[in-house]
RNA sequence: GGGCCUAUAGCUCAGUUGCGGUUAGAGCGCACGCCUGAUAAGCGUGAGGUCACAGGUUCGACUCCUGUUAGGCCCA
């Protein structure tokens, strides 16, 4: 028996099946190299309207995590995107260098080895220690496939951007945004220095835990008409009472009053019972009932230091434990403090650097607090206002050097005043003008902003940009007049801030005079600026410096995850409407975060974290760039190998969709071989019709960011339209007719169209197939070498469905009843392959009509070797559609012999003499090759 | 404890313009079958859902309201 498969145009292609992405993606990653892929792109797009997406810069103290790859990811669709849809859009990607984890590092280290080294030769092996991340992690995003100006990114301890960070200090002082103040901090009084978060050490200590009370001496008139009226306090650090400046109470809490054989007491309701056991009072009785916001404006007496103590509500009260009224000390707490400025209370905090109070708590001077406890105690005994002691044991921050238990203690500090100027009343606004995606976005921040307090912008720390400013050695005023920081700025802008560490203090003190109290001698500052004023101004260093061209003030986009309402996006904006008077981005777009496949946040300690480096060596970038896509990131998204799995079907379904595509190309040139539209058949004009569909919802998907639409669409339009329709349909065609039928190139022009489109509308999510897919693809005239460069096409279609469509859809509802049909007379063993099959459709009424424009090619869009159309209803014991009313299936063995080249049934089968074994059509194909061939 | 958010088949998402209306859809995976000229592919058929739970509004609720549960981010 003849082979007939030389004579078939089969497909062929080098476009492998199996992806090997992790093996092949690197020698795409060497290509793009190679051409200058980025700079390529902007000079295809030097006259076109610029898209700025300004990166948000990630801290420089570890190798990435899912999270980084997943807002790296997402800001690469944004960008590539918006490419492709013709903007101009450069992407210069920045890391956050200074602050106190890396610092932390590098003291942890020294302090292991046992040196003892120079705060400048920390700050140089800090320097070092964020450049060695900064290489790490540029080299992994950059295998994620995401383009941008990796070779020259902004650093926050670059000297032009931290020149940068001071300017934009030095126009708020310049307008009065900035002041000094006391804050409290946590503070170790054997270093005698402040100490950040991190560094403190939670252990469980033995403390006092007292309930006392506090006279009124205003407020709640009918009580006191009879007797002496008090508010019952808990607290767990008497420490801090000559401290107190008020007592809190829940503004939403009820608080009863109880007559007592002492005095009328009064504590939170839901407490009473178990406070007035503590308290051994036995005989009592209720008096009055009061919520917390009536209680607000009684005035209490301090109980050992003549001074006012007066009730307000906060939310920080809580039920839990004590009384319910809180003991409130501002210059000893964070809570407290941050009532306090609500409330605008005085900060009062009577220590000393060593823990010592100072001369404004007479009876105690000199004593240390860590001696203080029980000496107060007592002496609240003798005064009588002490009501309950007992030991108890709780977590309590300690020095993370020495151990000691640390206090909360009031400091002088740098703050943004945000009400100057409306600072946080025009944020409130600008918020309004910017879009958010998702759109709660605004609420979140709004609601955030509504209650910030003034941002307090100093640390104490080495690793920073440091506050320029001198002190009075007399009177400790700070110095920091404009023309003096404007220098600096300068100077920084050349140097470094190693310049202010460096620079003798004559040269910054000369002829320089204290306006305060004439004192001529300074000491310079050595407090640093919170990194959120950093990366804060990060805007202006990038889109606003002037040092990258191509790049405007402000930007059209930042996008992080959904933390950053309170960090980057709320602290960008305040320095933006200092500095610039606007935001500096039109729309924020937030991701949520990675969790895993059970929904917990993933995280190092909890062990369930996956490195996406695991995932680009078992899968590839473009995989886990898949799975971002497939996911709709507003939400919190889940990650682990069974999904990633699952993705990788999905991948294989898209690739090999195009890979048939492409195979099926191999001798077609789209300049010579293009069949203009009105030659095609109709199913051709269908399945263009599906790629215009799916290519322009797609680009509006991309539009609105939705890019798990962009995938759905995609995936659905190759495994629903193209796979088991139109590409299945289309074999025969494509494969027994002659190469230069016309039929067949006018299929193969539409093939064509939707390989190249797919490769357009699949390039910003999968980067690395698209460019294989384009690579392979036959090249028109002036396509650019790279798929990158290239702009989407859009289609010119109707946005309702047409007469056509609508039509196509009924003939394939009708379509899956032939095909359930055949499926049952498969089970019977009727037939095995549809190609064994005849089948007679019956049909009447308006869709026999519709039927009928569909009927010459029923055999093509069944695969079957025969099926006619029949007017009228359907024989007793036909198969009926369970879809179409009245439409019945007969599937019949096909008549004749198999064609041995097309593998259809054919009566004319042996008809041909000199071709036995070969149907009419094949026969004549094959006939004819024999001249075309030679 | 507070603010913001999430919850539809085993999985990923739709569910018709921020505003209620027939039997809640698709793909993946799974099961079974076909093919062997897309072959570590392709085709077909099928089984999977109390729309987290509980109330309420309504003639009618996946959709609106309240509460609960679980989870996330931020804060305390």
């Amino acid at each position: 028996m003849a082979d007939w498969r030389p004579t078939l145009n089969l497909p062929k292609t080098s476009f492998p099946m199996k992806a090997d992405l992790a093996a092949r993606e690197p020698e795409f990653l060497s290509f793009w190299d190679r051409i200058g892929i980025y700079e390529r792109i902007r000079e295809a797009r030097a006259d076109a309207e610029l898209y700025i997406l300004h990166d948000g810069p990630p801290y420089a103290n570890g190798i990435i995590h899912m999270g980084h790859a997943l807002n790296k990811v997402l800001k690469d669709f944004v960008v590539k995107a918006k490419t492709m849809e013709g903007f101009d859009a450069p992407y210069v990607p920045g890391w956050d260098c200074h602050g106190q984890p890396i610092e932390h590092e590098i003291v942890k280290a020294i302090k292991a080895a046992g040196e003892d080294i120079p705060a400048e030769e920390v700050r140089r092996r800090c320097h070092a220690f964020a450049e060695e991340f900064i290489e790490k992690q540029r080299v992994d995003f950059i295998r994620l496939g995401v383009f941008g100006d990796w070779y020259d990114p902004y650093f926050t301890m670059q000297p032009a951007y931290e020149a940068t960070v001071l300017g934009a200090f030095r126009k708020m002082a310049a307008d009065g945004r900035i002041y000094r103040g006391l804050k409290p901090v946590h503070w170790c009084t054997y270093c005698e220095t402040a100490l950040a978060d991190a560094e403190l050490e939670y252990k469980d200590i033995e403390s006092p835990s007292i309930t006392l009370r506090f006279k009124v001496i205003d407020g709640l008139d009918d009580l006191r008409a009879k007797r002496d009226v008090y508010f019952l306090v808990w607290t767990t650090t008497p420490w801090t009472l000559p401290a107190n400046l008020a007592c809190c109470v829940g503004a939403g809490f009820e608080y009863d009053a109880y007559e007592t054989p002492d005095g009328v007491y009064v504590m939170a309701a839901l407490l009473a019972p178990i406070v007035l056991e503590q308290i051994s009072v036995k005989e009592h009785e209720r008096v009055g009932r009061f919520t917390g916001a009536e209680l607000e404006g009684v005035v209490l007496s301090h109980p050992f230091i003549d001074r006012e103590s007066p009730v307000i509500t906060a939310d920080i009260v809580n039920l839990e434990q004590g009384t319910g009224v809180v003991h409130t000390a501002p210059g000893h707490g964070a809570e407290d403090f941050l009532v306090g400025q609500e409330k605008g209370l005085p900060i009062l905090s009577p220590l000393d650097n060593r823990g010592r109070f100072t001369s404004e708590v007479p009876e105690y001077e000199g004593m240390h607090v860590h001696e203080a406890d029980p000496v107060i105690v007592e002496m609240l005994r003798e005064k009588g206002v002490l009501l309950h002691y007992e030991e108890s044991e709780h977590s309590y921050p300690h020095c993370w050097r020495c151990g000691s238990p640390l206090i909360f203690r009031a400091t002088d500090q740098w703050f943004v005043d945000v009400n100057v100027r409306d600072l946080r009343k025009e944020a409130l606004l600008a918020v309004r003008d910017v879009e958010w995606v998702p759109r709660w976005g605004q609420q979140r921040i709004h609601g955030m902003l509504e209650s910030r307090p003034d941002w307090c912008i100093s640390r104490q720390r080495y690793w920073g940009v440091p506050i320029t400013a001198l002190y009075c050695n007399k009177c400790g005023k700070a110095y920091y007049p404009d023309d003096f920081l404007g220098k600096i700025v300068d100077k920084v802008a050349e140097e470094g801030i190693e310049y202010w560490y460096t620079v003798p203090l004559d040269e910054l003190t000369e002829g320089t005079v204290c306006a305060e109290c004439g004192g001529s001698t300074f000491a310079k500052s050595f407090d640093v600026l919170d990194v959120w004023f950093e990366s804060g101004s990060s805007h202006l260093a990038v889109l606003y410096q002037g040092k990258w061209p191509r790049h405007r003030w402000p930007s059209d986009m930042y996008l992080e995850g959904s933390d950053q309402h309170r960090g980057w996006f709320q602290l960008s904006l305040l320095v933006a409407l200092a500095v610039m008077g606007g935001a500096p981005y039109r729309t924020v777009l937030t991701h949520g975060f990675i969790l895993d496949d059970e929904g917990k946040a993933m995280h190092k300690s909890a062990g369930n974290a996956i490195p996406p480096q695991d995932i680009i060596d078992e899968y590839g970038a473009d995989i886990l760039r898949l799975w971002v896509a497939s996911e709709d990131y507003r939400t919190d998204i889940k990650v682990s190998f069974d999904l990633l799995k699952q993705v990788s079907e999905s991948y294989r379904r898209v690739r090999n969709t195009a890979r048939f595509l492409l195979g099926n190309l191999s001798d077609f040139d789209p300049i010579v071989h293009t069949v203009p539209e009105n030659e095609w058949t109709d199913v051709d004009r269908y399945a263009y019709r599906r790629l215009a569909r799916t290519v322009n919802e797609g680009y509006e998907a991309y539009n609105k960011y939705e890019f798990h639409v962009v995938y759905h669409k995609i995936h659905n339009f190759c495994a629903v339209d193209l796979s088991p329709f139109y590409l299945d349909v289309m074999k025969d065609r494509l494969y027994a007719e002659g190469p230069e039928d016309r039929r067949r190139r006018a299929t193969q022009t539409v093939f064509y169209y939707i390989a190249r489109n797919l490769a357009k509308v699949l390039a910003p999510i999968v980067p690395f197939t698209a460019e294989e897919i384009w690579r392979e693809l036959p090249k028109q005239a002036d396509d650019p070498e790279s798929v990158h460069v290239t702009l989407w096409d859009e289609f010119d279609v109707p946005k309702e469905p047409d007469e056509m469509e609508e039509k196509f859809e009924r003939f394939l509802s009708v379509r899956e009843a032939a095909l359930k049909a055949m499926e049952l007379a498969r089970e019977e063993k009727v037939i095995g392959h549809p190609l064994e099959a005849t089948i007679t459709l019956y049909s009447e009424g308006e869709l026999y009509d519709i039927l009928l424009s569909f009927a010459e090619e029923f055999s093509t869009y069944f695969i079957t070797s025969g099926a006619k159309l029949e007017k009228g209803k359907p024989p007793e014991g036909t198969y009926v559609s369970e879809n179409e009313p009245g439409v019945g299936v007969v599937v019949e063995p096909a008549e004749g012999e198999k064609c041995e080249r097309c593998w259809k049934r054919s009566t004319t089968v042996g008809e041909n003499d000199e071709y036995p074994d070969l149907c009419a059509r094949c026969v004549g194909v094959v006939d004819s090759l024999k001249y075309t061939d030679g």
